[in-house]
DNA sequence: TTTAATTTTTAGCCGCGGCTAAACTTTATA
DNA sequence: TATAAAGTTTAGCCGCGGCTAAAAATTAAA
């Protein structure tokens, strides 16, 4: 059994993948030093999780990817699982769902997906990768880089910043919402944008964090 | 924060108590050798958690005790919860919440409690400590040490013996069911017992594992 | 009561996953 | 292109929670 703190090393290569991702990302990414990052990534190398070219960065193997998406498989299940029978707010799914990912053993994944009939996408709007790792995800693409005067369903929005995601729930971004893009700002890429009649501006960096998809 | 190890020792010691725990039955208990125990037991010693005499057993500080019943009730509120919305079978629960147990977070436990309506009992009967480990069982008489000729209603079973659960489920011996004891062997304290028209047999070491309580 | 068996503790080891400090690469800057 | 800065790795340490082997204390049996 593979230990939390790899599951935790896996998950982040993951998400900050899939480029060789450098020790110094890596560490910062889960608050340990460079040198604690180095030492796992060739313990994860060692067992074939890994692919670690010194001063050039690690990368998952089919073998880690594996195990990374079987993580995002149960962190993405526990939120959406919590969110439906505790009605949990959408900030706070996240941090729990972190802890819990590490002790849901396979019979009880298993009947979390039933229970919730299979789902492909978690409250975030983030796909639920399958028990073998497949990811379904066609047709989402950047906000920052969506056509303007177009409708859009707002498909994604972050699930770990809680203040980004406060702004954005305030604002009423979130999965399934439909938003039209006014006009994008040619120097700093800020948005203006309308929601159900409401214009808001929304910035370049909060734009690359939100999905979208035409029509 | 207290970690996983210290925690099932915690446990385990409340769950051995209240009397002093011995070092091996601790040990056996808990799947290592009587060393390692001994080792933890100190550590948690130092930390105020338990009270050892060298030679003499382990037992719980108050402030051990409390650590141990916010263990015991995020495992049962775990048990009634996975109870509730999966209709986990009974004998699954017991590992299932054995390994969520170490992960729920305070605002979690509190939103689950709320959610099953704070309850009292898991599924299994056994208490749920509250939020700062008020216990009820009021009434709670062991079936191996109950009346003959009266009607009693089953009010706990154990949560850990697949075996031993599965033929009490067999024989429809669940919480909240009425039996009735015909008689008992004086020799080795077996029972005759009724559970709806139907006869059974019940060994005392089972029925010592069997909580009922009066009318 | 002496001896044997059992239980408990100590001593010392190991792997894990952190850390700091220092060495070494790679990349950027002057 | 030499040098400074940034990123990476190595070396060596630490606490944790296991382990074995051996010593010590307690309990049971002869």
């Amino acid at each position: 059994m593979i230990s939390i703190a790899r599951e935790d090393y896996l998950k982040s290569i993951w998400k900050l993948g899939p480029n060789n991702v450098g020790t110094l990302e890596l560490a910062n990414h889960l608050n340990v030093t460079s040198a604690s990052a180095t030492k796992m990534i060739q313990k994860l190398s060692e067992n074939g999780l890994v692919k670690h070219i010194p001063y050039r960065g690690a990368s998952l193997t089919p073998k880690g990817e594996l195990e990374a998406l079987a993580v995002v498989r149960r962190h993405r299940l526990l939120e959406s699982f919590l969110s439906e029978t505790l009605g949990l707010s959408r900030e706070h799914l996240h941090e729990e769902a972190e802890r819990l990912e590490h002790a849901l053993s396979k019979r009880l994944e298993t009947s979390i997906s039933e229970y919730l009939g299979n789902p492909i996408r978690d409250p975030h709007g983030h796909p639920i990768p399958g028990p073998n790792g497949e990811i379904y995800t066609e047709g989402d693409l950047l906000l920052c880089d969506s056509p303007t005067n177009q409708k859009l369903i707002i498909t994604q929005v972050p699930d770990s910043n809680f203040d980004i995601l406060a702004w954005l729930e305030l604002n009423g971004i979130v999965p399934g919402i439909s938003i039209n893009i006014n006009s994008r700002n040619n120097f700093d890429g800020g948005l203006v944008a309308q929601i159900n009649d409401k214009v808001i501006h929304i910035s370049a960096s909060v734009a690359s964090l939100v999905y979208v998809t035409i029509k």
